[in-house]
DNA sequence: CGCAATCTTGAATCATTTCAACATAAGTGG
DNA sequence: CCACTTATGTTGAAATGATTCAAGATTGCG
């Protein structure tokens, strides 16, 4: 069922009946990845894009030091690599962080799509478009926030994106990072993200334990974050 | 002239005279922006897309302190927001940094495009997933590297990025950005960014003076930067 | 020419990193 | 199901890269 990336289409814009038809029908190969595994490989060429269904994947470069850097988190319903269809190899690797169900289209396919379907292909296109949207959120995270406001925003952003795909209640949702993830994430240390989410947890705003965000104040938190959600355009209209 | 794009189209595809006809045709209005003018509003509709032809133009977020964090540059040839033809408003601003020539496409006329030129229609969609893949490479500056490695890697981006359209030689480039503005785009203070220019032109890696970047010394730059040119998608194939 | 913007430098401060040690949780094989 | 082992989390103290503040120098513009 590619029932999250409807949920997701549907968020953004309306789809037609014969729209989810064609992406049913050339999303039916299905493959489960093991969780930590690297599924695609930076400058690799692969015909194929790949559609989160369940689990959380990443994307990410690694330094030569050894140290990596994570440009995306993805939840079910996001296309972790659509954007292979037009630049062919990819700039970073793709991995699981969790046990992970996917769903895969052919290049192929999709090209067929952008011949028959212009208004699918600008959804898709839209969906290319969200993801620089969030990597330009990242960026000013990365470049303007300090610590707290960066691990504040990053649990806002994750909470509105799992609501779209009914996998967060009001109250928090369950991540199964690690602190060393949030790190590679944040640009930041693993120690001091744990200093940071003491002080997050000692003033009432977040709680992360036993893999789940426990939001204690939401308004709190998204002004400790300077969290605005236009960046991740949850209105409903033509695209 | 829409020259400079067609230049950037084709270092990364081919372009077939109908659709470089196509594009001249819908890109026929001009216009002049004087520098530091803010040409988008972010949240703001606008009905077209920008083409910049000449100058420097950014996009920016402001944050609530004053601070401002630019998520990306753009040269001639570059599109500052073809992603509003999707997005319909945007969640940054977009400026000038220096007196601007641009060209303007309705969205009207992309939508036909996208209904009647299939192909051009990748070429445009591969563009966003080009800005993509830059906001991709400064998430990893900004989270992995230090104010020196900073700096060079985007001497050395902007190098490949102007050498593509014309813009550079072997040596240098003309750039008519601020330290202000430097440390806008890497998330430093202007003074560090000073600072860190000194110490690149004392280790001969760079010079930048008179409004004008000096290459001393790529390899070293590059070994600094840890510039991998991948994420620039210079090679020429069909999206 | 004169004023404003930009650049430069030093000294003190601050946020984050590093290193190191230990604690707790999770996963695996007997 | 326990025992072992490894991964993950926690805390302190010292070091470091970057910031802040402040003052003066230089450049560029009207």
């Amino acid at each position: 069922m590619i029932e999250p990336l409807l949920r997701k289409l549907n968020a953004h814009d309306i789809v037609q009946p014969a729209e989810a038809e064609a992406l049913a029908a050339v999303l039916r190969e299905r493959r489960t990845h093991p969780a930590r595994r690297v599924v695609v490989q930076r400058g690799k060429e692969i015909p194929f894009s790949t559609l989160l269904l369940d689990g959380l994947m990443c994307r990410y470069k690694d330094m030569s030091n050894g140290e990596r850097q994570i440009s995306a988190l993805h939840v079910p319903g996001d296309f972790v690599d659509l954007h292979s269809f037009s630049l062919k190899q990819l700039d970073h690797s793709v991995a699981t962080m969790t046990k992970c169900e996917v769903a895969i289209v052919q290049h192929e396919a999709l090209k067929r799509i952008t011949e028959e379907l212009p208004h699918l292909t600008r959804m898709l296109w839209f969906l290319t478009n969200l993801d620089a949207a969030l990597h330009r959120e990242w960026t000013v995270s990365l470049g303007r926030r300090d610590a707290a406001a960066r691990l504040a925003h990053l649990f806002c952003e994750l909470h509105a994106r799992l609501q779209v795909v009914g996998l967060a209640d009001a109250d928090g949702y369950e991540l199964r990072l690690t602190q060393v993830d949030l790190a590679e994430c944040l640009g930041l240390t693993p120690v001091h993200i744990n200093r940071t989410l003491r002080q997050l947890r000692e003033n009432g705003l977040v709680e992360y334990r036993n893999r789940r965000v426990h939001i204690l104040d939401r308004k709190g938190l998204e002004t400790v974050a300077e969290f605005q959600p236009d960046y991740l355009y949850l209105n409903r209209r033509e695209r």
